[in-house]
DNA sequence: CGAAGAATTGAGACGGCTCAACCAAAGTGG
DNA sequence: CCACTTTGGTTGAGCCGTCTCAATTCTTCG
């Protein structure tokens, strides 16, 4: 399951200036690049198990994973998802609480755990990095708390590709906010249910509605078109009225 | 709202070992005490509120507040409970994104934002511990998504009454898990629903429903005793067949 | 071309929501 | 001190959104 990489440097990373090394000055950044190493898990590999212990700690750098719990009947539900720059692991604790699973094929970018946790101690840089990028995963749980108990099957659905549009639009630094948009889904019928709480078959008859009243063209499954983003928006029911960033 | 309180040394805080100073050396120490001032908050107030800026962060000392998202029209859902211990504010950012609220009075352990920035950046043991909490908040969050996702409102409830005995368990240190248990609910049916992302109604009903099937009894709508936790926690549903710690 | 997996669609059941009445405890004011 | 209000909680009846179960279509790939 895993594949080893040709060694690419850490100045040349494409994650290089958002993940966990993203604050490092260059010695600091020496030192990492001591002791990383690449590994390729296939799409639908498991990265990680709940309750096992892990001992190496990484960064995604390409691809998407899942990280998700279980239940004892079968029941399913997805907390996170991770993207290039995400980091796994947990700093201080060998074991972790959910499962991580490869949703396309993933890179990542690994540190033997014990070394990683010397770098932490010794480097603030990376500790502060690690905090900031942690406080952001708790915001985005917290949002997904809030629409996991609140909302609608539609406006969760909305909300879903209303933040792939978002997330697609930090990375390439277009902010356009009406327009056509294009999206290749990363996430299969089914995990997209277990991300927005809902089944299958709720998440596939909302596509249908969406695509009947217009707002949204399905060439394939798997991609979605929205002819216009501003028809979407206001039925993405944020906080408080404020406009939805 | 605010009530100045005599000055407390850190030493006899009541949660000097498990706030974010409890890495803390005596050195370190010292420089909180300096910068610490004590505020109470009157049951019902506003601690903060989503958007606005803070420019103090906080230790909850003692009380029991809430964090919460309200939605345009009206729709509200607890994301958070903040008990004696618990940090809020999120250093290196201004505004926080949701709103918090003195769910009991709430005693809370200030410190200037700026002055607490310098700290973290100075004793990397307050940056250590903070993170840490931060983590452990990432996984309650998660585990929240789990049950808003997917659990049943019986369940919900179940849960919901089975954390605060743990919670009561691992504060006074006594870690029975069976026999009968009295517990003091620190919410009101209405918080219950929003932390469970129910209604009231179905709230009470699952209340009345677990008293009908002898699970607990209600002294007061605000007392609740179980009988024998072992007869409520085959039905937590937790993951995976894993016993519920 | 056939098989297996993914997605869609349909029909009916059910859990939780809505709306509304009712009740108990705790203030409040005459 | 007792009617009146207010607040928080419970209960009931009916509706609606989502789930369940099942059949069908579409896609991918040997």
């Amino acid at each position: 399951m895993n594949l080893r990489l040709a060694r690419t440097s850490c100045i040349e990373c494409p994650i290089r200036h958002r993940a966990v090394c993203a604050e490092c000055d260059d010695t600091e950044l020496a030192v990492l690049e001591g002791i990383k190493s690449y590994v390729t898990v296939p799409k639908g590999g498991r990265i990680a198990e709940a309750g096992e212990s892990l001992d190496h700690l990484s960064s995604v750098v390409s691809g998407c994973a899942t990280v998700s719990k279980t239940l004892a009947d079968g029941r399913r539900q997805m907390v996170g998802l991770l993207l290039p720059s995400d980091f796994i692991g947990r700093p201080g604790r060998a074991t972790l609480s959910f499962d991580i699973e490869a949703a396309t094929d993933v890179t990542l970018c690994r540190f033997q755990r014990r070394a990683f946790e010397a770098i932490i101690r010794s480097s603030p840089n990376v500790a502060r990095r690690l905090l900031t990028m942690t406080l952001d995963e708790l915001d985005v749980a917290r949002d997904w708390q809030v629409l996991l108990g609140r909302l609608t099957a539609r406006e969760r659905v909305i909300h879903f590709l209303l933040s792939l549009v978002r997330r697609e639009a930090t990375e390439t630094g277009a902010a356009h906010r009406s327009g056509p948009v294009r999206l290749e889904l990363p996430l299969s019928r089914e995990m997209i249910a277990d991300y927005l709480g809902l089944t299958i078959e709720t998440t596939s008859r909302q596509f249908t509605a969406l695509r009947k009243d217009g707002l949204i063209k399905t060439p394939t499954a798997r991609t979605i078109v929205v002819p216009d983003l501003v028809d979407l928006m206001p039925e993405a029911m944020d906080e408080d009225g404020a406009p939805s960033a």
